[in-house]
DNA sequence: GCATTCTAGCTTGTATACAAGATTCGCCCA
DNA sequence: TGGGCGAATCTTGTATACAAGCTAGAATGC
């Protein structure tokens, strides 16, 4: 999952059973039980006999995913009736390291917190079941938006989450809704412009 | 998966491989895959050299389940700008089928029916993504209210969906986010009761 | 009669062996 | 020179063997 979501591995890849047997000095064996997870989970694929893939979501899969997230994240900022001084922090500072990497130019690092903020977020405000969930629909996401959306915005998406942030510790929920879904739709709207250009283009690799 | 959601299988239940491989006929390798699987989606959980087992929520973790269907569900039914006549249809189907299990007293299918609704309706909705979450979370629940929960009213859980569907049809979809939390929190209700109990009764089993 | 220790059997953890199918590269032929 | 066929090689699918640890019950001591 952090491979992924530090952009180290991405849609399409091949991950052989040997290899990563060799890679983490375990027999088959538990590679297997562990791709079986991550299958179970919507990050890989496998194809009989040929292998496991990282997932290559379709449009339409991409759009699900990115639904399920709204779903999930706007219902889960309304459910908060308040919210502990003591998560806003946490999360305030979590956005801290994030810039900190974007100024460094730390590419996976920057991938990998920007990504899992949203999985920090259920997290501080008191879920790790919604925190389990979100993790593997940020993963594919962020899979989605290397597939899709060539250059991602780091500086803005950070941006964002300190807006969230602000809008959250003032009690305006609505405000943080409203954030989340622009957030979300943004990402939609690259897959909309690509789904057109797939349907004249047609072979894309 | 089925087995929980219809009562046949119950929390703390030893399922152990060599039994399962018999029953379905397959190697203890299969078994172990499956058993991998259900344990990263949270149904059961392996206690060392001892076996696999339904996984027995604790008060505080089965608040944090009803809590993130609170979160998935509210937000599903948010996002829907109109809803496809079709899928009202699919739902008071059903929710038929529902009626007709209650009246004929067939018990696991009313079980399973009763839970399965939630996911159905994700996916009557267009999303099997959150279709997927929510069989988990549902699944996790039916646990919840066997071992919190001793008697749970069939036929009132019924009518909750008829009046969710009826709000739905309507467009009243802040009724209808107000049916789904009303139930949720009936749910919650007797957790904290519960909960009560078993900090002075201490030992229960 | 009760508690304790030890052993035998059973269950899971992990590796490995072999089978079945996919891929690739060389070879042959047009 | 290009396309098609075939065998060698590689990869996954599945079962099985053996190791490690837990449980229960018998035997023993008090």
């Amino acid at each position: 999952m952090q491979a992924v979501l530090s952009g180290q591995i991405s849609s399409g890849e091949r991950l052989g059973e040997k290899d990563l047997g060799e890679i983490f000095g375990v027999s088959r064996t538990r590679v297997r039980e562990a791709m079986m997870r991550l299958s179970s989970r919507g990050i890989v694929v496998v194809s009989p006999r040929r292998g496991w893939f990282v997932i290559e979501p379709t449009v339409e899969e991409a759009r699900e995913t990115i639904e399920a997230r709204r779903a999930v994240e706007v219902g889960l900022l309304l459910m908060q009736k308040s919210i502990r001084p003591e998560a806003i922090r946490q999360l305030e500072e979590h956005v801290a390291e994030q810039q900190k990497a974007i100024d460094e130019g730390d590419f996976a690092r920057r991938s990998y917190l920007l990504g899992h903020f949203h999985v920090y977020l259920a997290e501080a405000l008191g879920n790790s079941v919604l925190a389990g969930i979100l993790e593997e629909l940020t993963t594919r996401t962020v899979l989605i938006a290397a597939l899709y959306q060539p250059t991602e915005d780091a500086q803005h998406s950070c941006d964002n989450h300190r807006r969230l942030i602000s809008a959250m510790a003032a009690g305006h929920m609505e405000k943080a809704v409203q954030i989340m879904n622009a957030h979300l739709t943004r990402l939609e709207k690259v897959l909309n412009v690509r789904a057109g250009k797939k349907k004249s283009g047609q072979a894309e690799k």
